[in-house]
DNA sequence: TATTTCGGTTGTATAATACATATATTGTCT
DNA sequence: AGACAATATATGTATTATACAACCGAAATA
């Protein structure tokens, strides 16, 4: 009852359109003239401000998995164009205290509209059960991949100290 | 009418949602030392050679969604590694057809196999109800954006030649 | 036959990334 | 307190994937 279908195939279609997925995102990375556009890792990144508040350049790193150094270099981008700003912690003099600016917030809503027009006209003829549905469904990828990372990582602390 | 209840929250999320997939995917990228793995367009240009036969670099261009110059130099590095063969057209001289080698063939199903395993464990919870679904709306995705791309192209076409 | 179009390649530039190393701050141990 | 280790971030350097522009040779067309 749990596999009336062997879903293998329905896996390799998942694995495969994930990747066309993927692959036509990056064709639109260069592709795009929209003024409001953010990349998206800068759109990432905003976005995890707005929803998280300050953060520093370690977690927006761990956020996005993101090498720190890439982050670090994204974050100064970022500062550059004025969309954030970088506070040294009071308590901790390595630490930076990441902030959007009122341009950013601005910025990244603006982004967040223009992204929301494209999938709103892309979606246009989906029910909103389908909608809700396929929402959902991505929401549990992403937490499973999410988990598979965590676990992979554990693994490798646990071997790094394994007298512990 | 057209918007029985406001869609705004499931579009939103699943916009968001496709942001950080293909932000993971990325960051997989330098990140496996899998032996099987292919880069990404590699297995796609391989896929399509499996399913389609013989393409020029232009089809595989186009397919890809690739400017025709980072295809061409796709196909040499392919080409490099044994896993296609080039013959020119007898009837164009122009024309390059691609193929794929037996070696190309067997590194694709090995590659596939591989990400098909890991795909399988990262979804084995999912009843196959949900993976039929889930394969469904991405195909039904990737297809609305297919078709987003074909209608712009076409509209652009049509500005060129406006008197037509 | 002269010109244009077409398929593909090569030159060049850019962006995003990771890894190794450096720097400065903080924590810890004797 | 002083020395050393750990931590947070920044910088040097290399790689990779990509696009655009300029070019080349073959084919189509005027």
């Amino acid at each position: 009852m749990e596999e009336p279908l062997p879903p293998m195939e329905a896996i390799d279609l998942i694995q495969q359109q994930i990747s066309i997925l993927i692959r036509r995102s990056e064709s639109e990375r260069t592709a795009q003239q929209d003024t409001n556009r953010l990349d998206r890792s800068a759109y990432l990144m905003l976005g995890f401000l707005v929803n998280e508040g300050t953060l520093t350049v370690g977690q927006l790193a761990e956020f996005l998995q993101l090498d720190i150094s890439t982050a670090s270099r994204q974050v100064r981008a970022l500062e550059d164009k004025g969309l954030i700003a970088r506070t040294p912690d009071p308590r901790d003099g390595r630490i930076s205290r990441v902030d959007l600016t009122e341009e950013g917030r601005q910025r990244f809503l603006a982004a967040k509209t223009s992204r929301l027009r494209r999938y709103r006209q892309l979606l246009s003829d989906w029910s909103a059960q389908d909608l809700t549905q396929l929402g959902a469904y991505l929401v549990r990828l992403n937490q499973a991949y999410y988990e598979s990372i965590r676990y992979s990582h554990k693994q490798l602390d646990e071997r790094e100290e394994p007298g512990r």
